[in-house]
RNA sequence: CGGGGAGUAGCGCAGCGGAAGCGCACCUGCUUUGGGUGCAGGAGGUCGGGGGUUCAAAUCCCCCCUCCCCGACCA
C-alpha cells in the first residue's frame, strides 16, 4: 500500500447521501469525474473486474457467446427501429465532421440484430444467444447515488434469436436460470418480479430486484402465495360482478336513480366526504361516506413520440392518487404532461374540481378510462360538471361507461394479491436485472428472417436480457457494508487478505515482507499494508473501510509466536501459530463458499 | 422538467461589507509506536462564472452555471 496509487477519506463526501456510495468514495475505489460518470481507481477496477469475471462465466457456463459491440453507433438502425426519437432526451447524440449523426448506445437491440441478419441465414443458425459486457450511455435526468444510476455504467446484455415462441421461451429461461446463479454467486439479494418492459418493446418481462432501501424501484410482493411484482406491473385484483349482490341489483335498475346535489365549496375529495357526512340529507344510513366511494376524474396530456398531444381522462376511487410512473408505463412510449389551465380554457365542458363521467368519453374529444375498481354496477359520488354540484349514486354500466380500463392507482401495502387476495406488501429494490421476451418488433423493423425448414422466410423472435454490472457493485456494497466500512464478500473483493504489518518493529516488518511473497506465491491475492508513515490504529481503520475479508494483523503478536487472524465480517479474531499460517490463510480463502470454482 | 437545499484549499466546514480562515489530508523535523499520537514549521485559493452597487464585495443586487435531496425517466 505504501506505492497503491489509493487515498482514503476521513469524511464522508458531503455530496454522498447513499451508504455505497460514500463509502466508495471514501475507501478510495471511485471518483466522480462529471455529473453521473465515474473514474476507477485500482480497488474499484478489481472489483469491477471481479463482477464482470463472475458475469462472464455464468454465460459462458449457459453456452452463450460473447461478442463486443462499438458504444459509437450510427444513428440509421436506431431511426428504423423509432428509437432514434423514442429514447427521446436520454440519448447522448453526436455528429461528425460531416454532420452525420451518431449516437453513444443506450443499449444494443439494433446492432445485435443487425449482425445476426448479416450472419444467420438458416433456421439451422438458430437457436443463437450472443452477449457483451459494454458501457452504455444514458443521459439521465437525474443521475444519483453514485454508482446506482450513472450516465455512464457498464452493462452485460445478451439477446437471444428463436424461430417460435416456444423457442423464445426456451431462451428465455435458460437467461432467467443464468441469472438465478449469476446473483447467487455475487451474493447479492434478490427477488424476481413481475416487470414492464419500457422503451424497450416486446412482452413478458421480469426484473431481478435487489431489496434495498437504496432503490430506486418499488415492488409489492405477497408473502403468502409468492406473488412478487414492480408497483408498475401490478394488475388490480378486481371482484366479478356477479359475485357482489348489491352490484347486479343497481344493474337490474332496483337501486335508486342517481341524484344530483349542491354540494357547494367541495372542489376537493376530503371537502367533499366531509360536507357528505356533515348534511343530514346526505348521510348515508349504514355507515359514514369516504374518499373511496368517491369517484374523482383526473385529467393529463399524453405526448406522442412524433411531438402529439391527446387529452386522457382518468378515473379512480378518491382516496388512492394517480401514479404517474404507473401511468406513463401503461402509455409508454408517449409521456404523461400537466393538463394545464390552458387545456381547461380550451374545453369548457370540463369544470375543474367537478368533473363527472359525463363530460367525458371519446365522443367528447377526451378518452376516459377507469381504474378496474370502477366495475360495471358500483355506485359512486362523483363531479355533476357543474361548479358545486355532485351526482349521488351514479351506477357505473348504468348511467356512464367509460372507454375501457385503465390499472395506474397507486398501488399501496394491504391491497389485495391478485393471485391469492391476501394483503400485499411493499418494498424497494435496486434493479440488478431485467429480462424481457422482446417478440418480433426488432427483427420484424429491421427485416430479420432467416429460411425455415421449407424454404420460407421465418421472421426472428428474441429476448433481451441486460445486468447492471457496474451497478451490481454498488448493490453489493450496499448489501454487505457496516458502520465502520465495506465489507465484500471474497470473490468480489479486491483481494483476499489484508496483511496489516501493526508495528515498525524490524522483526515485524520482514516477517511480514515474506508473509506477503509466501502468500503471493500460495494464489492469494493479498493486499500489503507496508507502510511505514502510519500508526497501527490509521492502518486498522483503513483496512475495516475497504473491507477485504480477511485482515491478517502482524504485531505484538510475533514475539509469541503468533499473528492475529481477523474476519472482517463478523470481527473475530483467530490467534496462529507463524509456522501455520499460509497453510491456514490458504484452507481459508479456499473454503469460502464464494470462492467455489 | 417541477419543488427544496448548497457552491470558499484534495476532503469536511466557518466567515456574510473593511488584510481569505479552521479541522483532516499533504510536505519537513522531532515525538509517539496495537485503534485515525502530540508539537513545531511549511506548501496549497481566479471564494462556481459574468455583470452591477460601493472608497472597499467571499459578503449586497441581477443573470448564468454546477451539485445534492424529493418527485417525473431507466440496467
Amino acid at each position: 500500500m505504501s506505492v497503491l496509487f489509493l487515498r482514503t477519506l476521513r469524511d464522508d463526501p458531503a455530496d454522498a447521501d447513499v451508504a455505497s456510495h460514500r463509502l466508495l468514495v471514501r475507501a478510495g475505489y471511485v471518483r466522480r469525474a462529471a455529473p453521473g460518470i465515474f473514474s476507477w481507481l485500482p480497488l474499484g477496477w478489481m472489483v469491477l473486474r471481479n463482477v464482470e469475471r463472475i458475469v462472464r462465466e455464468e454465460m459462458n457456463r449457459a453456452g452463450f457467446q460473447e461478442v463486443h459491440f462499438p458504444a459509437l453507433l450510427p444513428r440509421e438502425p436506431y431511426e428504423a427501429t423509432g428509437r432514434w426519437t423514442e429514447y427521446g432526451d436520454n440519448l447522448f447524440r453526436l455528429q461528425d465532421r460531416r454532420g452525420a449523426d451518431y449516437l453513444l448506445g443506450p443499449t444494443h437491440e439494433e446492432m445485435f440484430t443487425l449482425l445476426v441478419k448479416d450472419i444467420c441465414t438458416s433456421y439451422k443458425d438458430l437457436p443463437l444467444s450472443i452477449y457483451q459486457i459494454q458501457t452504455k450511455y444514458r443521459d439521465e435526468a437525474r443521475p444519483r447515488a453514485g454508482l446506482l444510476r450513472g450516465r455512464e455504467f457498464v452493462m452485460k446484455d445478451s439477446y437471444s434469436f428463436d424461430l417460435d415462441r416456444a423457442g423464445l421461451q426456451a431462451s428465455y429461461d435458460a437467461h432467467r436460470a443464468a441469472y438465478v446463479r449469476t446473483f447467487d454467486r455475487l451474493g447479492l439479494p434478490y427477488v424476481i418480479v413481475a416487470a414492464t418492459s419500457g422503451a424497450m418493446g416486446g412482452s413478458a418481462s421480469e426484473e431481478f430486484l435487489a431489496p434495498l432501501d437504496a432503490g430506486e424501484d418499488t415492488f409489492a410482493f405477497c408473502a403468502g402465495c409468492g406473488y412478487a411484482a414492480n408497483t408498475e406491473a401490478v394488475h388490480t385484483a378486481v371482484p366479478a360482478v356477479p359475485a357482489v349482490p348489491a352490484a347486479a341489483q343497481a344493474l337490474a335498475g332496483e337501486t335508486p336513480a342517481a341524484r344530483v346535489e349542491d354540494t357547494p365549496g367541495t372542489p376537493t375529495i376530503q371537502t367533499l366526504v366531509d360536507e357528505l357526512n356533515r348534511r343530514p340529507d346526505l348521510r348515508r344510513p349504514d355507515r359514514p361516506w369516504t374518499a373511496a366511494d368517491t369517484l374523482k376524474n383526473v385529467l393529463v396530456m399524453l405526448v406522442h413520440p412524433d411531438g402529439t398531444t391527446e387529452p386522457l381522462a382518468v378515473g379512480l376511487p378518491g382516496d388512492r392518487d394517480l401514479d404517474v410512473k404507473r401511468l406513463e408505463a401503461t402509455i409508454t412510449p408517449a409521456v404523461v404532461a400537466a393538463f394545464g389551465e390552458a387545456e381547461f380554457a380550451a374545453r369548457p365542458q370540463l369544470v375543474k374540481g367537478y368533473i363527472g363521467p359525463r363530460s367525458l368519453g371519446k365522443a367528447r374529444g377526451v378518452r376516459y378510462l377507469v381504474d378496474p375498481r370502477v366495475v360495471e354496477g358500483t355506485s359512486w359520488v362523483t363531479g355533476a360538471d357543474a361548479p358545486g354540484r355532485h351526482v349521488i349514486g351514479l351506477v357505473a354500466g348504468r348511467d356512464f361507461r367509460a372507454d375501457g380500463t385503465i390499472d395506474v392507482a397507486e398501488v399501496r401495502a394491504g391491497d389485495p394479491c391478485p393471485q391469492c387476495g391476501a394483503g400485499l406488501e411493499l418494498r424497494r429494490g435496486i434493479e440488478i436485472g431485467h429480462i424481457f421476451q422482446l417478440g418480433s418488433k426488432y427483427a420484424e423493423a429491421l427485416g430479420l428472417a432467416v429460411a425455415g425448414p421449407g424454404g420460407q422466410p421465418v421472421v426472428v423472435t428474441m429476448g433481451s436480457y441486460g445486468i447492471g454490472v457496474s451497478r451490481a457493485v454498488a448493490a453489493i456494497a450496499e448489501s454487505t457494508l457496516d458502520d465502520r466500512g465495506l465489507c465484500w464478500p471474497r470473490e468480489i473483493a479486491p483481494a483476499d487478505v489484508h496483511l496489516v504489518a501493526a508495528s515498525k518493529d524490524k522483526s515485524v516488518v520482514e516477517y511480514a515482507d515474506r508473509l506477503a511473497l509466501d502468500l503471493s506465491q500460495a494464489n492469494i491475492r493479498v493486499l500489503y499494508d507496508d507502510r511505514s508513515d502510519a500508526s497501527a490504529g490509521v492502518k486498522f481503520k483503513d483496512a475495516e473501510l475497504i473491507g477485504v475479508p480477511t485482515v491478517v494483523v502482524i504485531g505484538k503478536g510475533l514475539a509469541d509466536g503468533v499473528v492475529e487472524v481477523r474476519d472482517r465480517a463478523s470481527g473475530t479474531t483467530d490467534l496462529v501459530p507463524v509456522g501455520e499460517v499460509t497453510a491456514h490463510l490458504v484452507e481459508l480463502c479456499r473454503a469460502d463458499p464464494d470462492a467455489a470454482d
